[in-house]
RNA sequence: GCCGACGUGGCGCAAUCGGUAGCGCACCUGUCUUGUAAACAGGUGGUUAGGGGUUCGAGUCCCCUCGUCGGCUCCA
């Protein structure tokens, strides 16, 4: 046996070792780490490899802990693996999909004849522990394709992916077969006896006994390989961590975001609802929520005047044409509401007299503003011409995406159209970032990053030149922000490329909140044209914003993020006046009166709740301040505050109490 | 739209095999006048989402519609 030399990497003590030819990286690690067995695989010069992976000269050697991204994602496709072999055993007919680790997690589709019920996904956890505690081996063969649909012939699914062979063929299959060889994962009993195999890349923990901090969360129809058009199969989720305290800590995680959820918070918080006698996604805002919803507006459109924009307003509904000519009608009739058909007359054998025309509800402002823009003749000193408004507009969204304020059928967009000229384009678009990300984080928001959305073959119009030169001046301006930009191929609207800004949900859900939108062809369209400076005629450019995106979301967002504990500038009521007693009241309501002088939005509690109810409703409520009152109190001039935290300061002067409070509305902080 | 689960006073929940729809909070009325997260007592409120069916009898079983939730597909 001839020796090799292989370099160690991110392990203390010795970097270069020699070891006989045909060692594993386990038996490597073994000797390293003793009882220590955090390390379920490795990175082989770059590339993950399973712990029985045979070492060659040179090679160089990372081990892969099992609670590094990387190592929790082999766990959880393992999982995944235990869990396929579970429904197999439970479930002989069940056919494989695939089975993949994401975000906190994986899955495993399976064609069954009956989807899973809760019922069954308990009996499989069960099963799945039987799996661990057997130990099994996952052992690595790599088999050709004719090999391979011998093997595999009773899995149509899986001889499909045998068939595409590329990792970018379907989501989620680049865990069965990539780019290079097929390969096989026998698991094999202790005493070597197969129990289950896959097609499967790998790699794996060495065996089922590194497993087991896990948990199926809930079943799911998912189409095959993501397209409507194919066969519906049932989709399991599991959760699955390195250690039982990951798991735990998952879990509760979990349990804490539910209680953010803007949809909960709404209700307790009575900032809004959805009434089932209006329709599905179609909300009313309630006082608390019409103020959270008013400040907001108030501020957007103080920030819109700074930054050069006209206000304009245009109707809900509008004649067919109007959408014919700015292509939605060919392109986005799904999204819309269907018409209202006005003025048609029949006579008296029912004969058509007059025709009548079809009046549609909106989903976007756009065409309205062109209209604006065309409404006379323009010239090249109006440039660049800001037109905003807070449009609302209605779009039929699918009844099984409807989703609480983030995904309405109605919703108002804080929308506007830039008009201007291509060398005025670039700068536009620079500033219009930076005002976005200013604006954002005025609303404390950071935790976001933005995605390039380029042209869906499928769906879009205008010429190829044009699509590529926008896309790639926006991507230009994204890239200079030094934000994380994450392409989104194929997302764009059907008239122009976008960069969008995307924000998380409490429950770790993405959503789209601003959004930057370049049109060279909706100008076209409507023929719009400004008069440059040697009389000639020119198209201007248009671009499309949203910084919002929708108010509807934003408030969404925004409660989520905050979960409910709004900075004082944003809470429906800042103060709620506490008297001790109801002799107090007066006092107080003397106190509130200064307040509301200098903007405050306050209440006083004369209820005949006692204090401490008081105190305690207000603090359910998220009320920034509590401002209490006593005889102490009255005797000095002064009242006491109770903050959200719970912590108090006592006797403070009536005068110092309003500053106070003025300067943090003032200064949109937190407290 | 598709798959699955679900829908009981304003809110959160209970109701055994199909057999009188209950509880807490909120709300209303009284008594109490109290110093930092729930005073006490009494009271109002439900055609069990809507419609149809099975049954002597339906919150409970079946069908349709509406709505909600979790995914998938699709989008601000």
């Amino acid at each position: 046996m001839s020796e090799v030399k292989v370099l160690l990497v991110g392990v203390e003590g010795e970097a270069e070792r020699s070891v006989t030819e045909t060692t594993t990286v386990g038996e490597v690690f073994a000797e390293i780490f003793g009882q220590d067995r955090s390390a379920i695989a490795a990175r082989v010069n770059g590339e993950l490899r399973d712990l029985s992976h045979a070492l060659a000269d040179g090679d160089q050697v990372e081990p892969v802990r099992n609670d590094s991204e990387d190592g929790r994602a082999i766990i959880r496709h393992s999982t995944a693996h235990v869990l396929a072999q579970a429904v197999q055993d439970l479930f002989p007919d069940a056919k494989l999909g695939i089975g993949p680790p994401v975000e906190n997690g994986f899955y495993y589709d399976f064609d069954v004849a009956e989807p899973f019920t809760p019922d069954d996904l308990s009996k499989l956890e069960k099963k799945m522990q039987q799996i661990i505690k057997e130990r099994q081996r996952f052992s690595r063969r790599v088999v050709s394709d004719s090999q391979a649909r011998d093997e595999l012939a009773g899995e149509p699914y899986k001889l499909e992916l045998i068939g595409l062979k590329s990792a970018d063929a379907a989501e989620g299959a680049g865990v069965e077969v990539g780019a290079g060889e097929l390969t096989v994962y026998d698991n094999l009993r202790r005493d070597d006896s197969l129990a289950w195999k896959d097609l499967c890349r790998g790699p794996h923990v060495p065996a089922t006994g590194y497993l087991g901090n896990f948990k199926l969360m809930r079943v799911a129809a998912a189409y095959w390989r993501g397209s409507e058009n194919n066969p519906q199969l049932q989709r399991i989720y599991g959760t699955a961590w390195e250690s039982k305290d990951k798991l735990k800590e998952y879990l509760q995680h979990l349990e804490e975001a539910a209680k953010r959820d803007h949809r909960k918070l709404g209700q307790e918080l009575d900032l809004f609802s959805f009434p089932e006698e209006i329709g599905s996604g179609l909300a009313v805002f309630h006082p608390k929520g019409g103020v959270l919803r008013k400040v907001m507006e108030d501020y957007s459109r103080q920030r819109h005047v700074e930054d050069g924009y006209e206000f304009v307003y245009s109707p809900h509904i509008t004649k067919a044409k109007l959408f014919e000519v700015s292509g939605h009608l060919d392109w986005y009739s799904d999204g819309m509401y269907p018409p209202m058909h006005l003025d048609a007359e029949l006579d008296a054998e029912g004969n058509v007299r007059k025709p009548g025309q079809d009046y549609y509800l909106k989903p976007m402002n756009c065409p309205m503003h062109n209209l604006i823009f065309a409404a006379r003749g323009r010239s090249y000193r109006e440039l660049p011409l800001r037109l905003f408004e807070f449009g609302t507009v209605y779009r039929l969204e699918k009844s099984g995406v409807v989703h609480g304020m983030t995904r309405a059928r109605g919703f108002t967009q804080d929308d506007a159209h830039i008009y201007c000229t291509r060398d005025q384009m670039k700068d536009e678009l620079r500033d219009l970032l930076t005002f976005v990300l200013g604006l954002l984080a005025d609303y404390g928001l950071t935790d976001f990053y933005l995605e390039l959305s380029d042209k869906n073959p499928d769906k879009f119009v205008g010429d190829d030149d044009t699509w590529e030169e926008a896309t790639r001046t926006l991507a230009e301006v994204a890239e200079e922000s030094g934000l994380d930009l994450v392409p989104d191929p194929g997302g764009a609207a059907f008239y122009g490329p976008k960069i969008s800004v995307q924000t998380k949900d409490a429950i770790g859900r993405t959503w789209q909140m601003s959004t930057i939108q370049l049109d060279f062809n909706l100008p076209e369209r409507f023929g719009l044209e400004y008069t440059a400076p040697d009389g000639s005629r020119q198209r201007p450019v248009m671009i499309h914003r949203a910084l919002f995106g929708s108010i509807e979301r934003f408030v969404a967002v925004l409660t989520e993020h905050y979960a409910g504990v709004f900075p004082p500038w944003l809470a429906p009521v800042q103060v709620v006046g506490i008297p001790v007693t109801d002799g107090h009241v007066e006092y107080l309501q003397d106190v509130a009166k200064k307040l509301g002088a200098r903007g405050v939005r306050v209440e006083v509690d004369a209820s005949d709740d006692r204090m401490q109810k008081k105190i305690r409703n207000a603090q359910k409520a998220k009320v920034p301040y509590m401002l209490i009152a006593g005889d102490e109190d009255i005797a000095g001039g002064n009242v006491s505050f109770r903050y959200r935290d719970g912590s108090q300061k006592n006797g403070v002067p009536i005068a110092d109490a309003v500053d106070e409070i003025v300067a943090a509305v003032e200064q949109r902080v937190q407290v």
